[in-house]
DNA sequence: GTGCATGCAAACCGTTTGCACAATA
DNA sequence: TATTGTGCAAACGGTTTGCATGCAC
């Protein structure tokens, strides 16, 4: 992507173009690693001696709630068990954290042949996000962050 | 479930029973809304004023490495950002927390009817937890925690 | 009696917040 | 110039660790 390209995006967006998040958003469009926050700080903070993660945290945030990019593993919430430990599906309410469990074999889903051969699956897992129904009497209509 | 078997089932994995840890793990057992550590302790603290939060976490961990619970939403790692704001699936290498792209029809979940009808589903994640090729070859045979 | 579990305090790590300063539009 | 982003320091919350005491086997 052109650095013209990623700065069209972002205005479009109404966000403000700075140097920081320039750098910040092409990392995340030019990697196909899913870096943490740590990873892209660590890439460009030899480009921006003063770089702190903090602007990298703030970058990211900003540019998740404008759907430029996503978070692959949510850590807002605490950790949840599950006493169940044979394989099933979860719904999670995004409003009350609730997790509701899924048992139905139309959901399960087969691992392709191209991935097993090059990675050893052993396990995996489907989670739907989304607005259970007392929230959604509660007027709640579903915001995934 | 009778707290004689649970009993029985903690012995059989060689976990030495303990008040604190039996009344831990039928919580887990009984319960069906996944509960997070700090809900279980709320749950089970007036039957034992000294139980701490502390317990409730090394027991947590021990049920899980015997098999008996798993993490829902483990928070050991960082979060992982992705650039890619369409719908995709993810495999993570649980040796080196790689997390490559799936881009496959075929892994695509339907929404059963009667999750859509109770449940507001705004988004889904598919994701296979396993070793890449990389671990593979160094040795790792895939270990989910 | 030995070894493992408990529980206190404190550390830990990823992340967020308050605020002064600097850069953008 | 007015507004917004940056970066420092410090707080935060969930989780883990070190260690002395207590309990299970």
């Amino acid at each position: 992507m052109l650095k013209k390209e990623a700065v069209e995006i972002l205005k479009s967006k109404g966000i403000q173009v700075t140097p920081q998040r320039l750098a910040i958003f092409e990392q995340l469009m030019g990697r196909k690693d899913h870096p943490s926050a740590e990873m892209i700080f660590n890439q460009i903070k030899d480009d921006f001696p003063s770089l702190t993660l903090v602007t990298v945290y703030n970058t990211l945030q900003k540019l998740e709630s404008s759907d430029l990019c996503i978070k692959v593993n949510p850590l807002h919430a605490s950790a949840r068990y599950d006493g169940n430990t044979q394989m099933h599906q979860h719904l999670v309410c995004t409003h009350c954290q609730k997790i509701i469990d899924v048992h139905d074999a139309t959901v399960s889903v087969g691992v392709p042949d191209w991935v097993s051969e090059k990675f050893n699956v052993v396990n995996h897992s489907v989670t739907f996000y989304g607005t259970c129904v007392e929230c959604q009497e509660a007027g709640g209509s579903g915001n995934l962050h």
